[in-house]
DNA sequence: CTTGCGCTCGCAATCGATTGCGTTGGAGCA
DNA sequence: TGCTCCAACGCAATCGATTGCGAGCGCAAG
């Protein structure tokens, strides 16, 4: 026995007594002073807890927190912990989150959740975050600067602990800032120039490689890049690797045959087409930037006439969902969207528990897969 | 004047410098070297804006909401507005919710965000919830039921105020009680049986009549349907409605022609048309219960040797993104799905501004899209 | 039989904003 | 001049949980 009989020596009524001895449907019976027959209007506090097991609330809180729970004697501790159960008790979080300051939140800032890139990464991220106790806000800036800007704002007004950031610029001060604050953070699938900033992406230049490899094997010789935008790193990769894998397989490189969408959009990348076969561009292969631009080169070449694989090959970058479906079946360097979520979450989450780990990113390999829209080059 | 100079005269002075040093002792021991010096180390709160102001917190929480903004002074508010915007004050929605027990969030519950019939929905409430002041935690169930309670319950802990689900099944005991509860609900894209919980839905009985006629113009006699779960509104109402539209066509009603998927995806779809294949049925045209199923019986048709649409044709439901590009282009009833998010959000709002007005349900038109899925009957 | 130490636990402050109620000062009226 | 009444604010409680501090208690050492 750790405790005597007098449970609350402190307390001047006998009251804790009473409830000490008499049995639990006892009191009830003989605690006529307390008619609280409610039928649970309101979801039980800590406070109540702490009456049903005869406790102050603060002990009822160490008793609950199993960090804490060794401030609390063992027998004492499993009579809140049996209490609350008999209760239902949960903590409210808001309640928490307001003493301690923390929010068990992260931000999720992405594009555009529609961009069929996404939804994986942010299953792979929520996969991980939810078992860990962490839940996610996801907000879209449809790579607007200053929603982007706005959106945070209001993340951060919503204390969330840190941010998974999917909408990095190669020169983002706004996010360098953040970073700098002290704010936890990780960027997935794109990363900054500086690379101060922990981050998961692709091995992007491993994969243009590879889609450049696969297009020489088949003979193709005048080869055109519909690169995405130049600000971000996986354009700026895709591009810079590409004219060097035209460098490694000596061939020419054209700036007729290099064209810059102005996003990772299907329009965009039917735009990019039409400006490279107006500049004369006789290309036998297209390697787009993404899929998104890929298939606005079926749009576009559909609109001049022209066929794919059997006019012009074409590669795609990122798999997306149902790229084996489509017509042709898309050649793509497939990205593991779903591991980018999950290591990205990982990253955050060793953030989030160990203050000061030093920056530390990861790159992920890729595999091409060849499918319908590449086909050996005319002889 | 309505106040003296003073900008401080309750608080006896040195609580700010010890709480400093406090934190900067606990951060040390936390890992973080911080001398902080600077008044701007946290958000400013309520407390400074109204030292700032030269009034009491309670003057200032009025003077900044608005709708208490007339219990003060206009002089005396404006200033304190002032003052809120120079030190660049937000509110703790934290605190607020604490106070209010409401958090300006709600919860948004699917089934799973990589199908892409759901991103453009979400898409479509966010975009009204934002500007309402909302934001929206988005879980996924993977329509499994106990994680879908596993998972409202983690939102309502978190206090949300209402609930926008699109996984509910015909018979869905759990979501109605929630609703008896009084927690604001509004299904979208399926709903139950009882009908008395509002929500936004596509019309499909209408949309299966205009696929049903769309076949049978195209001469098609013998059209099969591969339903998705019956436990579902929209698979029951489309399965019915098939039925329905043979009767009206006077076409004979042969169960062999009817299957039930297990899900509405894509390997259902695929395991669906063996089953229908399987079972001899000599059909000219499918009636898909959705566009996943559809993709189905893209696989299944390749797996047979069978080729849509000179052998069968294909009919699917949603018009999913990129649904034209596949191969062969999908012909499909499409629903709005944005406009569906933007009616169920809508629909939310009402319910959390006034409490109650009586149920009210939208039900959203649809059209066929034709495209290189389906094509004339043999003869 | 003291003194001392450590284990348990209660007290009260605290996080930041909201709100019922009481107080103040001045205008209005007799 | 005296009294009522109202506008404009301040005071303090409150939401629910966390946590530094201190107070009893038991037990062991002196």
């Amino acid at each position: 026995m750790t405790r005597g009989p007098g449970p609350d020596p402190a307390r001047p009524g006998g009251t804790g007594g009473a409830e000490e001895t008499g049995e639990v449907a006892h009191s009830i019976a003989a605690g006529g002073a307390v008619p609280d027959i409610r039928p649970m209007s309101r979801p039980p506090t800590l406070r109540d807890v702490a009456d049903s097991a005869g406790v102050h609330p603060a002990t009822a809180s160490r008793a609950l927190n199993p960090e804490t729970r060794r401030l609390v004697n063992t027998d004492t501790a499993e009579r809140v912990i049996r209490a609350a159960a008999s209760l239902g008790y949960r903590p409210n979080p808001i309640a928490r989150s307001l003493k301690t300051s923390r929010s068990t939140s992260v931000g999720l800032v992405i594009p555009d959740l529609t961009n069929p890139l996404f939804p994986p990464i942010v299953r792979g991220i929520e996969d991980v975050l939810g078992p860990a106790g962490y839940n996610a806000w996801i907000v879209n800036t449809d790579n607007d600067p200053d929603r982007e800007r706005a959106q945070i704002e209001s993340l951060r007004f919503r204390q969330v602990e840190g941010l998974i950031v999917a909408t990095a610029r190669l020169e983002h001060p706004f996010l360098e800032g953040l970073a700098a604050d002290g704010l936890p953070l990780v960027l997935v699938n794109r990363r900054t120039a500086r690379g101060d900033i922990p981050s998961v992406t692709a091995d992007d230049a491993a994969g243009v490689a590879l889609a450049m490899r696969h297009l020489v094997d088949l003979g193709h010789r005048r080869i055109a890049h519909l690169a995405g935008p130049q600000d971000t790193s996986t354009g700026r990769t895709r591009a810079s690797t590409f004219r060097q894998a035209l460098a490694d397989h000596n061939l020419p490189d054209e700036p007729r045959l290099r064209v810059e969408c102005a996003s990772w959009t299907e329009a965009a990348g039917a735009q990019g087409l039409r400006q490279l076969l107006d500049a004369g561009a006789d290309c036998t292969a297209i390697l787009a930037g993404n899929d998104l631009i890929a298939l606005g080169c079926y749009d576009g070449l559909a609109e001049r006439g022209a066929r794919c694989p059997d006019d012009i090959s074409i590669v795609g970058f990122n798999d997306m969902p149902y790229a084996d479906k489509l017509n042709p079946p898309l050649t793509t360097v497939r990205i593991p969207h779903y591991a980018i979520g999950v290591e990205g979450a990982q990253l955050l989450l060793d953030r989030l528990r160990g203050p000061h780990r030093h920056t530390r990113s990861v790159l992920l390999p890729l595999t091409l897969v060849v499918r319908g829209s590449t086909a050996p080059a005319r002889t």
